[in-house]
DNA sequence: TATGAATGAGCGTTCATTCAT
DNA sequence: AATGAATGAACGCTCATTCAT
């Protein structure tokens, strides 16, 4: 036996370390939410799926190679579950409304996951010597990308023109972004509602003002 | 070679205790700042004045206590800075474009303090075990105070009716809070601009429609 | 896509064991010279040949049996180098000369694999537990047989019998075995010069004084 | 009480941490000796007074500081041994023969020390990355002090002209140097037999040869 | 009031070894 | 014959805290 023991092809990464990478990570992410980054170490992370830190350092290197890989499942996840519900919307109230109510509808979904994320993104921000700032530059990009999209659409008349979209955006960016540490201190935090009431506010902050204003209610 | 340690005028053993508790605030405050809040140990902050850990635990019995001691600080100061500023508005609109605009103002001139009082805040959010959550409980009274502002100056017909002050709270929160890490991360960000702009932002999202809307475009 | 992983000709899978050995011991010698002693891990001599610490294991059981295979490899060939040119001198200070020119030849010729042996030769000497000190012996048979050496061409009286035959083997062997480290640290080290001086400082201290004797004391 | 713990002046380091400091590295030269570099870990040195460790750290931030430190005690008390018995000699040879001699009864007098302090020696040899490489230096500046001296005398005529100081330096040192793990191999090694024919070995190596034969003793 | 000394738990990491396949 | 996976012990080090003076 064992002539061909890996049927479906090439693959660097075999099958059952992909799993179990995938385990680990999953474990990560729910230590890490459940007692916040400070106390989620490898031994707690092991515990949790009933190893040693031994095989986490097997399959990671390094904490710090876990921490990556977590920002960057939660991201991907992000990224799937994100893309198509904004990129059906042309209009750019539509485009901001979009990505507010997709973004939260994420985070209600997976609380652990958006949490563990920002644990890392907090605690790590900032920390000199960092070989990959992996956190740093995907915040910055989703913030710059917010930027030019309100900035395209504000040339085209689509918003007021007298905001600064990069404050705009780091607005839109802290609101959405202070919804975890939200999610871990209250359980009952109703995302649904906080995104809808977000997007209103930011559609407010944005719209045109002018002629519509006259009949109509909201 | 030492026989009188401390010449008279200098400050030494014979340091009263609150002037000693003062000092070590601000090396914690400033070593937070310098190098995050997971490097600033004890023996850090103690090395920046001089002394050594006994010194600091002395006068704090603990670091928790040293932690809430800067934060009940900074907040003291920021409280002083801001009261006399909001209280001298009496429209909504004025008040919060006033906290808006004095609370960045506060934090564009003591940004040590608030980058410190942030790094606190973050890195002990959600840590079981702890004894006295100042921080969390300091966090949710200035939410509650926002929220309550906006609620009775909605119910006052001075804002739009239809958003749910707890969230724009929230929001004003978010944008105000992302202030210091950014500070941090870049030592020219313009607090001053960011703050007019969010004072804006925040003015469109609350505004009553009606009025203005006849003629104007932007 | 790997059908056919290891095209005639080509070492691979149906590798004799004996090449994977002479394989792994080369690895083994390149990666100790390369990175010392303490950093030659089994996983960073499996790297060098692009296996893992499984397959060396496999072949060697453990990773003192490696060191062992190592000491053996090099020593064969040191004797089988040495051994022809050693036996073709006859005299006593022939015989001086030519152990020690030829013992710096072939390390001169030989660099990784004598700064191996000494590595691991230094770095696992007096080593409590070892099951086969085969280091401590090989070295002690090296001197053993220059004592005797000295010893049976002092009685011929082709030396000067007035000095202790183990002390001056202890010299000698002193003299070339600080050889390797120094190569180790200088690449342009001069192994040549430095053994046809070792040479003449050894037949010196070794020479029947001779003619000039006549009259003189010790 | 305490006014003046202190009565006898200045003294950066305290006096009782410099006694602490003196049975640490006491400890670490026992256990070296007695176990070897490799298995001296902290644990097992704080072990041997009676500690933990983190006594060990305390007093020297590090595992090098410590290691250093033994070099430094070593090598200064070498220094104060050897240093008035070679300066009492005035001629190349008695020279030479003293610092053999002096050399080889302090190792005689302290076999523990001189273990730990070539174990530290080969051990950290060629590591990349020490801070400080205070044993490197160390060692050589013993083996040109060794060859400016044989230089110096050569010029004078006290020594034979032909030979490499250089490599002549090489070879004694190298043969001082093989004492302490052979004092660790065996308990009844005697040095002061060794010292003496070494003396004598090397005084025939270097001695000037011919003429003066005749009538002379030495 | 102040300090140096000591403690002990915990951390991330390394690594030789074992094992099932 | 080979390998990826897992294990577990040990390591150096950090640090808040305790304590005697």
């Amino acid at each position: 036996m064992r002539s061909d023991p890996m049927p479906t092809g090439q693959r660097g990464p075999t099958f059952t370390g992909a799993a179990r990478r995938a385990q680990i990570i999953a474990a990560a992410i729910e230590t890490i939410a459940a007692v916040g980054y400070a106390q989620a170490s490898l031994a707690r992370i092991a515990e949790r799926i009933g190893t040693s830190k031994g095989v986490i350092v097997y399959h990671f290197d390094s904490k710090e190679e876990l921490e990556q890989a977590v920002i960057a499942d939660v991201l991907a996840r992000a990224v799937e579950y994100m893309q198509p519900r904004v990129s059906a919307e042309s209009t750019g109230p539509g485009v901001l409304r979009a990505g507010i109510v997709s973004n939260l509808a994420f985070m209600g979904e997976n609380r652990s996951a958006m949490v563990a994320f920002f644990e890392i993104a907090v605690h790590t921000r900032g920390v000199r010597g960092r070989a990959t700032p992996a956190v740093a530059s995907v915040l910055e990009q989703g913030a710059s990308a917010w930027t030019e999209l309100l900035s395209s659409f504000q040339e085209k008349g689509e918003f007021r023109s007298d905001f600064d979209p990069a404050v705009m955006a780091a607005a839109v960016r802290a609101a959405i972004d202070s919804v975890p540490p939200r999610m871990a201190a209250d359980p009952d935090f109703d995302v649904e509602h906080f995104g809808h009431e977000l997007a209103a506010l930011f559609d407010a902050a944005t719209r045109v003002a002018a002629p519509q204003a006259r009949g109509r209610a909201r």
